[in-house]
DNA sequence: TCAATTTGCATCATAACTGTTGCAAGTCTA
DNA sequence: TAGACTTGCAACAGTTATGATGCAAATTGA
């Protein structure tokens, strides 16, 4: 590739994130909002948008495909694999936290669409679950909860952090851990 | 009013009824459904739901007024200012669950749009608090988590166990309060 | 059976969004 | 400066959803 044809590919793929992240802006406002609405907040005509998606699933496609690739490499940079469970837990909380605030929208459509971004979620919700069963494993976690339900627990809670906005991904993911093993009690019963 | 009358008005509040489940039913699955769907859902031609909604905003908002009266009611019916915090947290957490698994998308609706529905929902968020609070106070709750973040995680829990349909009200509503007062974790530290 | 009402059907008008294309103007590199 | 490429603008076609209306048929109670 010619040092011509590279420099301006590079306009091009400037153009690209930037309605990529004015579509994010838009659209996790408004799920409904229309081409203009997006070309207009990301400063280009509604053509250009055209002309880099084919169409408003592309985009949609390209986002969550955007959005995916950092998913995964927030949970990678976590090493989930290769630490204590707990110390896993805060990490790839924080990780993901700091990705979700940023593609909140790009990520809720990250199921449908694409078999290749499916499959990474399919990847990650099983690594996931590897990390659960070994926190179970080291007594983290109760072996009297359905580790599905713990799972669909931590994904609501994440959500809701991200929803919340309310701190830094640091101090979130540590009161969302918090939240999640010890739950909002005091344990005295009716006290 | 004559007989007549009411036994005609009967007849189109029953179409009412069934158009309101019918889109209940084709918007919980898809949001962006039209009108035409809707109709075909409900077994009537797509003329009669636009002579009982003026507009599909008008239909929304009706799903989410009848929603929202379930919804009050089914907080009402648990006497959450009467009871033992911890015995109102069951029974207003039963109760609408039995609402949000049939009236799911209008409830998601219900924030926006008409007044006199946000104010029973403001209604509601506020006595949700005051059992927080008093919950708190006899030692239920911790004194050490933000009351609104704990509100948040519960409503997060509702809607999470509503999605996911596992088991009866009464099952889901058991497991989902353990979940949030004890949460998932054993209070081993690393294990 | 009569009268009121509701429904289905066909049809129409309108608006909005999507996606495409041609062309002039601009930018950036060689 | 020349050439390659991209952008904005304007205009266009096609599709789809929305909402309204007239009329015949069906229902229901009196």
């Amino acid at each position: 590739m010619s040092e011509t044809t590279r420099a301006l590919r590079s306009d091009a793929e400037r153009t690209v994130r930037t309605i990529l992240e004015a579509a994010e802006r838009v659209l996790s406002r408004n799920p409904a909002a229309s081409m203009e609405q997006i070309a207009e907040a990301a400063g280009v005509a509604r053509t250009t948008v055209h002309r880099r998606f084919a169409s408003r699933e592309a985009l949609v496609g390209a986002m969550a495909a955007w959005a995916t690739r950092q998913f995964a490499a927030a949970v990678e940079a976590a090493h989930p694999d290769n630490t204590p469970p707990l110390v896993a837990l805060y990490q790839v909380t924080a990780n993901v936290l700091r990705v979700k605030l940023d593609w909140g929208f790009a990520m809720s459509r990250a199921l449908s669409a694409d078999p290749e971004v499916a499959r990474v979620h399919a990847d990650v919700e099983e690594r996931c679950r590897r990390l659960f069963h070994r926190a179970r494993e080291v007594g983290v976690l109760r072996a009297d909860v359905d580790p599905e339900w713990a799972r669909r627990v931590y994904y609501a809670l994440i959500h809701e952090a991200a929803e919340s906005r309310d701190g830094d991904a640091d101090a979130m993911a540590t009161r969302l851990v918090d939240t999640l093993l010890r739950g909002v009690g005091t344990g005295r019963g009716l006290g």
